[in-house]
DNA sequence: AGAAAAATGGAATAAAAATTCCGCGAAGAG
DNA sequence: CTCTTCGCGGAATTTTTATTCCATTTTTCT
């Protein structure tokens, strides 16, 4: 009775299998195919009944469905449903962490390849394009274009990023101060921005307490404060004007950048374009 | 006791509360809003318990979280969560399409460059694959790993390679002195390296002279020089014991750092590991 | 430092959901 | 036409999951 079927467990083989296996079904089960493909999210996110009302059929309809395609049960075949949504949704963040845990249980670390760290890293990127609002993207080069001096403020992880936009707003000719906290004198630096000018600040979790103290004060002057930093949680954020967000690939205590640098580059592109005009 | 608050109906809503609300939070609600911005697909999919696990926290504290926001309950929160999963689905390709858009036919240019570059990264880092020899990093690795302190040149669009690089060997408690030619002292800092040592020189064409020339002076010592640059043919590569290559991808007449980057991260964690022994 | 208030962990309970079971009725075979 | 088989509906049951409650700890205020 029960097909010896393996029940298929991605998204694409289940539904090759209900469209192939369709004809063969009876006269509910068929029905339920045809409600499937139609509307996995349902399948994927409302309970049996509620599937069963919607698609006019019985509840244990439904698990004789499941099982006719080699599942225990109707949740065994739902999680395949979830598991599509999940993929096809606009996040990467699963695959860029997937890193985090990666110790051999063994307690010998696993052999961590470049492969891997490339494959994070363009799940960063695919992840970038889904977390950056074109709106805020914009406001922030139009927040940059009109300032007089761009300040950069940047510690540790964050400031290489600072670094080559310094090096790319020279070749743009567009004036900055890079606040590196040289010699000690961050604030000194950072306290000579003035009305007119915009502070362009980078600062990722755990957040540099002089970056973002000098976000602070330079928002008390009125000064327009754009930020680049990972979430809504981030310091920064709460006391900018505008934030950029991204999230980078993360081993053991250590980010990439590479993500960072792309939107960077591209911010500085788009303020070329904005200063041609 | 309850907060008399309209409880978030969309996914946006609830992110923007959730970070607003944040501070004010005690201890576990806190973690809790943490992990469900960082993880908002656990929570639209998993279970009470589920969700407990993962964050480290009792499954009675997600409720008292949900009802902190106003809601009746998790599961009416969870919706929220739900809905955002089947939108961010539905929306997917209306998003790219908002930013791949407007190649004006009039030769206008386009205005959106976020979509091109992430391209263009995502390019790099798969070229990066092909073109990264094991036994070129492995040997790179060694040298480093060896080295009593290592010194790293670049400058330019690679000295912030160099700076990651330098914070990324601090925290492994690898000496390592950064020549960035501060304060004009380029050749005073590069001159000090000595047996024992190592270079890790970075540089891109078109390449700089000052690099260039110190890897020179580094290999008469007979000390071992390692390199990141593009390509063979680059100057660097010719007088290193051994290169890792990396080709960035360029996008309207610029370059990222995107893959260069991940390389670093790379070289990073795999010292990390040498180290370890 | 001590009292009051708030927050937390964890077991107990309630609610909801999935699954099973069984009798009925339709379709097909002899 | 009758018997058998298969599929179905729907209530009953079991399992899973959400929620509540309260003793204990932690924090706050005085």
């Amino acid at each position: 009775m029960t097909a010896p079927t393996i029940p298929p467990a991605t998204y694409e083989e289940l539904r090759n299998e209900l469209a192939e296996k369709h004809e063969g079904l009876s006269k509910r089960l068929k029905q339920i195919a045809e409600y499937a493909l139609d509307n996995p999210n349902d399948m994927a996110l409302e309970t049996v009944s509620g599937i069963a009302e919607r698609a006019s059929v019985q509840p244990s309809s439904l698990i004789r469905f499941a099982k006719a395609f080699g599942y225990s049960g109707f949740s065994e075949m739902q999680r395949v449903f979830r598991s599509y949504l999940v993929e096809s949704g606009a996040n990467y963040k699963d695959r860029i962490r997937s890193f985090r845990n990666e110790q051999g249980e063994d307690g010998a670390p696993r052999n961590i390849v470049l492969e891997d760290f490339i494959d994070g890293g363009i799940a960063a990127l695919k992840n970038l394009r889904d977390v950056v609002d074109p709106e805020q993207f914009e406001a922030a080069v139009k927040i940059l274009g009109k300032a007089d001096v761009i300040y950069l403020a940047a510690q540790r992880r964050a400031f290489p990023v600072a670094s080559y936009l310094a090096y790319a707003f020279a070749q743009l000719d567009k004036r900055c101060v890079l606040v590196d906290g040289n010699g000690g004198m961050f604030f000194q630096q950072g306290h000579s921005i003035r009305s007119g000018d915009a502070l362009l600040a980078i600062s990722f979790k755990s957040y540099s307490p002089e970056v973002i103290q000098l976000v602070k004060e330079t928002r008390e002057k009125s000064i327009p404060v754009v930020s680049i930093s990972d979430g809504l949680l981030s310091p920064l954020s709460q006391n900018s004007d505008v934030t950029l967000e991204v999230e980078e690939v993360e081993v053991h205590a250590f980010r990439s950048l590479s993500a960072t640098m792309t939107l960077a580059l591209t911010l500085v592109v788009a303020l070329g374009r904005e200063l041609q005009k």
